[in-house]
DNA sequence: TTGTGTGAATCCCTTCACAGCG
DNA sequence: CGCTGTGAAGGGATTCACACAA
């Protein structure tokens, strides 16, 4: 299973899984590659080769049967089973990322808070409690946290995931504008959002013209 | 001006600009592409070419000079003008965008906020006064607005930001996970959250073995 | 006939390697 | 010398185009 599937094509997985659930609850029961494209921003040989990276899910001169292939995409984003997600750092973004309902309707669990602010740890968050930052280490044994999501300010992000990584924890989402360095067999995605503003700025600017 | 740079280019732009900044507040006035690349995760070589598609900024045999280089980029990337934002949506999301620091710091103002929740319309939020997202084009207009940010649920999303964009908003920050559709000379960037987690939940499946 | 699965062609991005300037 | 700037090479990812299965 250790093939080496590009990150857009995972991107673009998670985005045909959506079409589709959005299709099922419709109750249209077969698709052609075509029209899973249409709706992102794919073509539909794109949907194709991504497909075919993991097998033949459609049938020839039909399409694809819309209820099959999301479970077998569910399935390959492991989107089949419920993951145990610690949440470290409990500020705006913190609290912001524990309500947000998208996480919970995937299947990740936040089954842990932490901070390190002694007027946060205690506090009931739902039916969590926010625990102490400095027993990091037990509480993700504890608790059998599969994925950590970091949410504490930036000059504090590489000596947390320094923590994480070595409690065995092998897949983390950065939330702090900082570049992490972990070892190669951990899974890291970073969300910068000041990065994606700049982006914007970027395109901006290069618009009006320089100084305009 | 519109020569068309590639996303990974502009993203490791910003990535620069940032170890640029921190070795300026270190006072160091020179830097290699090999030091610059070494604090990042890309290659001197990858430096030199994307700066090369801008210019020559670099003194052979020595280096560049931090300041320089750090005042040109911002210049390209349009940080060395400020710029108006609308925040869209002033639920959970919202409130930890308007609270984040890294935009103020980089120049990007929240000069207005919008939501449709007649509980939260009149609301004060430090110095910006929610108003009602109804009026959404007389504020965009009135408020000069150059960049939106939309934090509002994903099946609001699209039909707001065709709004915005018929206001004649060129640059969209979109955090509802949702695919939105808008013409080509619309700027629109997206952070989706959840789809970063099911990356991870990827690699973890495909370590297990499927199914494990 | 329709629409998949897939080699081949193409395009774009990254890396190499080195000429040339300070 | 040391390090930039850049053509050329290499490698991935996307697109094309078509044989083939339903």
């Amino acid at each position: 299973m250790a093939r080496k599937i590009s990150e857009s094509t995972i991107r673009r997985l998670s985005l045909y899984l959506r079409f589709l659930e959005e299709f099922e609850e419709r109750g249209i029961e077969t698709l052609s590659s075509e029209e899973l494209a249409g709706r992102g921003s794919t073509t539909a040989a794109q949907v194709r080769k991504d497909l075919s990276l993991f097998g033949s899910f459609g049938k020839r001169g039909l399409g694809y049967s819309v209820q099959e292939l999301s479970a077998t995409l569910r399935r390959l984003l492991g989107l089949d089973r419920p993951w145990r997600v610690a949440l470290v750092g409990a500020g705006r973004i913190g609290s912001a990322l524990f309500a947000y309902d998208d996480f919970r309707r995937r299947g990740f669990r936040i089954v842990s808070v932490l901070d390190s602010d002694p007027g946060k740890i205690g506090t009931q968050w739902g039916d969590v409690r926010i625990q102490d930052e400095a027993r990091l280490e037990q509480v993700l044994a504890e608790e059998k946290v599969d994925i950590v999501i970091l949410a504490v300010p930036g000059d504090a992000a590489q000596h947390v995931v320094e923590r994480v990584v070595s409690s065995g924890v092998r897949a983390v989402l950065n939330f702090a504008p900082t570049k992490l360095h972990v070892p190669g067999q951990v899974a890291l995605r970073d969300v910068n959002m000041s990065m994606e503003l700049e982006a914007l700025s970027f395109a901006l600017a290069a618009d009006d013209g320089p100084g305009a």
